[in-house]
DNA sequence: GACACGTGGCT
DNA sequence: TAGCCAAGTGT
C-alpha cells in the first residue's frame, strides 16, 4: 500500500496534463528529445521548440544523419546549447548500436543523467524508474520539510531516497507525470494552491505553517560582470558578418556576430577578419545589452560598423559568414544576436 | 563541491 | 524591478 502514490494518481485521473505533444505517441526516442529540452526549461517554452524539431527530424535516425549546425538552428533561443550537441552527438551513438533501456546504458549517454534516465525509462517503457527533478525536489521538499537548498549533496541524497519511496512499481508513467503535474500546477514555487492540493492532510510544511519555508532558497553569491564588445559589420546591402564560435563557452557552436574584449579596437577587427579598414566607416556605438545568467552578467557593447562596399571575401575555413535576412539563413544564429540585430535596426543605424 | 551553461516567467 | 528560479548535466 502506497497512500502517497495512490491519492496522487487519483488526483492525476481528474486533473493531470495528458495532452502534452511528447505525451502522444510516447518513443523513446519522442520522449528523450523532451526531456532534453525540458531540463531547467519550462514546458511552454519548450512545446513550439518540440514541435519544429519534430517535424524537422521525426526519427532518430534523421538526426543522426543531419548536420549539427542544422540542430543547432533548431535550437537556437532555447538556451543551454550543450543539450543540443550531446542530442546530436547521443543520436550518432546508438544509431547502430540501439537506444538503452537499462538506468546504466542510458546515463552512459552524453546529456543523459540520473534524472533523466529515470524519465525516459518510467516514460517510454513503463518501467519502475524514479525522476527527481526541480517539480518533485519542491513537493517532496515541502511534504517532509527536508532541509537544506536543494543543490547540497545531503539535501539531494534526502530527496532521491524520498522519491525512490514514493514511487510505485504499478502505474510508474503516470505517477511520474503526476507528480509534476502537481508541483507545476498546484505545489507552485511562489503562491501554492494548498487548499486545492490532495496531500494537504499529509503535507508537513502545510501542517506546520511553514510552506513558504520549502525548500530552502539557494545561498546568494556575487555574480562577476564579464565586459565584451560584439562588432556588428554590415554590408550595404545587409548583409551582416558572423562568426562560429567554439563549442566550449557561451552560445557554443552558433553563429554571432564576432565577440572580442572590450578593450580591441575596430582597426584591430576589421584587420583580423580580412577587411580593409579604409573601407569601413565606424557609425556609432550602439547601447550596452546585459545577459543575466545563472552565475554571471555579460555585459555586451555592440560596436557597430558600416561597409562602403560589399566585400569579395572572407570564409577562412568556413569560420566567417554573411548573415542576409531572408536568403542564405546561417545556422545557428543565437538569440541574442537575433535581438542585437534587431534592436541595432530600430537605432536606424548605417 | 563549485561552477558553467540560456532564456523566459514570475513577483 | 531586480532577483530568483525552472522537466539537470558535464567538468
Amino acid at each position: 500500500m502506497n497512500g502517497f502514490a495512490d491519492t496522487l494518481l487519483d488526483w492525476f485521473d481528474r486533473h493531470g496534463r495528458k495532452d502534452l505533444p511528447w505525451q502522444q505517441d510516447p518513443t523513446p526516442y519522442r520522449v528523450w528529445v523532451s526531456e532534453i529540452m525540458l531540463q531547467q526549461t519550462q514546458v511552454g517554452t519548450v512545446i513550439p521548440y518540440y514541435q519544429r524539431f519534430m517535424d524537422r527530424f521525426p526519427t532518430i535516425d534523421d538526426l543522426a544523419e543531419a548536420e549539427l549546425d542544422e540542430v543547432l538552428h533548431c535550437w537556437t533561443g532555447l538556451g543551454y546549447y550543450a543539450r543540443a550537441r550531446n542530442l546530436h552527438k547521443t543520436a550518432a551513438l546508438v544509431a547502430n548500436s540501439g537506444f538503452p533501456t537499462d538506468q546504466a546504458g542510458l546515463e552512459a549517454l552524453p546529456g543523459i543523467g540520473r534524472s533523466t534516465a529515470g524519465a525516459i525509462r518510467a516514460l517510454a517503457h513503463a518501467q519502475h524508474a524514479v525522476i527527481l527533478d526541480a517539480n518533485v525536489k519542491r513537493v517532496l521538499a515541502r511534504f517532509h520539510a527536508i532541509v537544506g537548498h536543494t543543490a547540497e549533496a545531503r539535501t539531494l541524497e534526502q530527496l532521491w531516497a524520498h522519491a525512490e519511496r514514493h514511487t510505485p512499481a504499478r502505474r510508474t508513467a503516470e505517477y511520474t507525470q503526476a507528480i509534476m503535474d502537481l508541483g507545476a500546477m498546484l505545489c507552485t514555487r511562489g503562491a501554492p494552491k494548498c487548499t486545492e492540493c490532495p496531500l494537504i492532510d499529509e503535507c508537513t510544511a502545510y501542517q506546520t505553517h511553514r510552506v513558504g519555508e520549502f525548500p530552502h532558497p539557494r545561498p546568494k553569491r556575487v555574480k562577476p560582470v564579464r565586459q565584451a564588445r560584439m562588432y556588428v559589420i554590415t554590408t550595404p546591402d545587409g548583409a551582416c558578418l558572423l562568426e562560429q564560435r567554439p563549442n566550449k563557452g557561451i552560445w557554443g557552436g552558433l553563429w554571432t556576430p564576432p565577440e572580442r574584449s572590450a578593450a580591441t579596437t575596430p582597426d584591430e577587427i576589421c584587420s583580423e577578419v580580412g577587411i580593409h579598414c579604409d573601407s569601413v566607416t565606424e557609425s556609432r556605438i550602439a547601447p550596452r545589452f546585459r545577459h543575466t545568467f545563472t552565475h554571471f552578467h555579460l555585459d555586451i557593447e555592440p560596436y557597430y560598423l558600416c561597409l562602403d562596399a560589399e566585400p569579395a571575401l572572407i570564409a577562412e575555413g568556413g569560420r566567417w559568414q554573411w548573415y542576409r535576412p531572408g536568403q542564405n539563413r546561417p545556422v545557428g544564429l543565437s538569440a541574442p544576436a537575433v535581438k542585437l540585430l534587431a534592436t541595432l535596426d530600430q537605432f536606424e543605424l548605417s
